[in-house]
DNA sequence: TTACAAACCAC
RNA sequence: CUUGUGGUUUGUAA
């Protein structure tokens, strides 16, 4: 009851848009404004720790929130999932099966439908599958992700700017002309095979799991992760990657990348990172080969993920095209 | 100030 | 018939 309160408590200050007066140090969180200033530190920090734990799904499906991702999903006009039922549908269809579906999340009984595959032209020339998720599931994610996102954000690097709130590729590319100004003219542009595909679900739950230690939401996560993916007629399960499309994979590949962000600051490395593209800047040209071997190799050995040895490169700051731009 | 809509960009 | 997150710009209305 009273953990609840303490999120509801970290929920208000994000939604008031206050994200940038709450501190995390470690297992300590500050609040900016008189507590801070008088030292009066949050002092239920373990306890709100574990009020991250136990109510979270309830925050998920509290009216509310649910209210609010709804909104999001109809703004975004997107086409149906496999049960064809459009977005402009969906009110009189929560209004009958609303209940009993919150009811199953609850309970830990509600199995998500499959995805719906829709190939797109990427504008390289190659094919992009998309998994399109039914509206109801949308949804229920995007309610997820509202819950997830101020969770994280505290703890996210200030270096990844990709799929974050008040965040920009423009914030990206200031801070990588700040490195070059910064004398670091070689820069390692890192690739990553297909990089949503190859997602590794265990590590990732096993990462949530540090946060988030409410079993039922990273059950309803799992099984996420695990939907089955529908195409011609036959659906096919997953056992790696999260599907292009959910309003979750977003959110999750950051909480995946963020082990990279945090190795590259443990290393004291200049990097910017927006979702699978990251830049490291350095002095020298034998710095940047030396950067991009190790970095390669703490991906594929430690992160467990497919590095394009091709797309990386390491070269002169001039001579590259970071998000879009040359710098 | 709030809400809604359209377009463009990054991945 | 093409999803998603985030950002930016421009409008409309109270």
């Amino acid at each position: 009851m009273e953990h609840q309160q303490d999120i509801a408590y970290q929920l208000d200050l994000f939604m008031e848009r206050r994200l940038d007066t709450i501190h995390q140090y470690g297992d300590r969180i500050h609040v900016e404004g008189a507590n801070l200033s008088l030292g009066k530190q949050v002092k239920r920090v373990n306890k709100q720790g574990r009020a991250l734990a136990t109510d979270l799904i309830g925050i998920v499906c509290s009216h509310d929130n649910l209210h609010r991702a709804f909104k999001q999903v109809k703004r975004n006009k997107g086409a149906a999932g496999i049960d064809r039922v459009p977005v402009g549908k969906f009110s009189t269809w929560y209004a009958e099966y609303g209940e009993s579906m919150v009811d199953n999340i609850l309970l830990g009984t509600y199995y998500p439908q499959s995805v719906r595959s829709v190939m797109i032209p990427k504008a390289n020339g190659g094919d992009r599958e998309l998994g399109i998720p039914t509206v109801q599931d949308r949804v229920i994610q995007q309610a997820i992700s509202q819950v997830l996102t101020p969770i994280y954000e505290n703890e996210f690097s200030n270096y990844s700017y990709g799929f974050r709130p008040k965040r920009s590729a423009h914030q990206a590319l200031k801070q990588a002309s700040e490195y070059v100004s910064d004398d670091m003219y070689y820069v390692v542009d890192m690739d990553m095979k297909s990089f949503f595909d190859e997602v590794n679900h265990d590590r990732l739950i096993w990462k949530l799991s540090h946060k988030v230690e409410d079993q039922r939401l990273l059950l309803l996560i799992r099984r996420y992760l695990q939907c089955g993916i529908m195409k011609g007629g036959v659906t096919s399960v997953r056992i790696k990657g999260t599907p292009q499309g959910c309003p979750l994979s977003p959110l999750l590949s950051n909480v995946v990348l963020d082990e990279l962000d945090k190795e590259l600051e443990s290393r004291g490395h200049c990097f910017v990172r927006y979702a699978d593209d990251f830049s490291i800047f350095v002095r020298s040209h034998r710095a940047s080969e030396r950067v991009k071997k190790s970095i390669s190799n703490f991906l594929t050995s430690q992160l467990k993920l497919k590095v394009n040895e091709e797309k990386s490169i390491s070269c002169e700051s001039s001579k590259t095209e970071l998000l879009g731009y040359t710098i």
